[in-house]
DNA sequence: CAATCAAAAATCGTATACAAAATTTGCTAG
DNA sequence: CTAGCAAATTTTGTATACGATTTTTGATTG
């Protein structure tokens, strides 16, 4: 029906026509592909045609427009003229840039959010048992998009707007990033760097909180392979041919 | 014939059907507004009415519609649904967590350019000059946005897209930081600052290069005053009491 | 049988139309 | 003269229509 990979698309799937909230359809359909990406159910090249996601919510293209230029800005979705939007694939460039940022700036929320834990409901505590929960479980798409949505809980508690939206848009591009270069040798992430980083935080050590993450993500980057310089065109006629 | 203030609205005026390029015409409006913004010729508050962008540009809503909603998502300006689009007045807060960010990412992309200062043509002494020259002239628009752009020029030179796309935003969301804060007693920024950061780039040192951008960004802020709650609001009836 | 090219289908870009909401205007009453 | 309310106007939200571009399909030819 469409691009390179079709994983069984439906993000957000009967949420139509619910009585509650008829809150920002746009909205909605962002939320959904962000989640989907981070699940891993969205792989990058899948194209997003303006009709298909229009009918899935049951909104115009209008709608589904807004939605993806919205997703474009976070460069989560590429948009070419008159070819339609598809995720993106993101480059080993773009992938260093993105990790590079991340170590900036997240060791920072950290140290932020240490400093206000008195803020703090059990939260934290909560998200480490669902993370748990669903390694144990086996439920790897809800594993991998929880992993995500720890970094993004620290940045909520860290009270600091500008940062908290630039590092959702940098998890989101790292979810694509992991799927595109992580190095088959690489484990997935366990829970225990954010076990630490937790109770750093909850501890109030912002320095060792700081120091943790960035551990933390130098480890994340240092299992992605990216010198395969063009993962992207050639895997196809490298897995077929 | 707009909101709370009108400076006389006219931004990139008469650029209007040239034959050159046909170029994304969302895009063009999107610069026209940053321009404006640069140039402080758009003042926090002024609604940007969909049909008067769109007679501006001669463009239909639709295209008016994806430019507003872009800078939207750049914090430079606030859609109220059902009320319209309106030059964002960003809080005190607001404030304080744009020149944190950039204090946090400039000195990088500082060190970033000076690594590559082979890379570099005359472009940052031009630049200087025409800083200068401004200056000299008594054009206080054109001083204004160049001073800025000096900033984003240094990032272009950094070569890290990310630090970069997000530069342009905070660049844009200070200059109305500026216009909102800045202490009556602070002097116009003059060249000095400017010359010193680019001439330690151009020697490749990036550690000095670096310090002198802190130095530089807390100077800016220092410039402001930070305290007035609800200069917002309040203004008017403080003005007219 | 492979390659080329033209017609057909699908998809995007933009303008416009209509409904819903907010703002303004103008009138009336106190 | 001011306050409050209702009609009229303006403005935004969304859907849809139509032209332009790309992709696909299928036939034709070397």
């Amino acid at each position: 029906m469409s691009g390179l990979a079709d994983p069984s698309f439906d993000p957000k799937p009967g949420r139509a026509g619910r009585g509650a909230r008829p809150v920002d359809r746009a909205q909605a359909i962002h939320q959904g592909v962000v989640t989907a990406i981070l699940e891993h159910r969205l792989l990058p090249g899948t194209k997003l045609g303006e009709d298909d996601l229009g009918q899935i919510y049951g909104v115009s293209r209008t709608i589904v427009r807004a939605a993806l230029q919205s997703l474009a800005r976070e460069g989560i979705v590429v948009i070419e003229k008159n070819r339609g939007a598809f995720i993106a694939r993101p480059t080993p460039k773009d992938a260093r840039e993105v990790f590079e940022a991340r170590t900036l700036i997240e060791p920072v929320i950290a140290r932020l959010a240490a400093a206000r834990r008195a803020a703090f409901g059990a939260d934290l505590a909560a998200h480490l048992a669902a993370e748990r929960d669903a390694l144990e479980r086996g439920d790897q798409r809800a594993a991998i998009r929880l992993s995500g949505e720890f970094h993004l809980l620290v940045a909520a508690k860290a009270d600091h707007r500008l940062y908290e939206g630039l590092l959702r848009e940098l998890v989101a591009r790292s979810s694509l990033i992991i799927l595109l270069y992580q190095s088959p040798r690489a484990r997935v992430c366990g829970t225990d760097h954010h076990e630490a980083i937790a109770a750093a935080i909850e501890a109030g050590d912002g320095e060792r909180a700081a120091d943790l993450m960035v551990h933390h993500l130098d480890e994340l980057e240092e299992g992605l392979d990216l010198v395969a310089e063009t993962l992207s065109a050639a895997a196809l006629s490298d897995i077929l041919g």
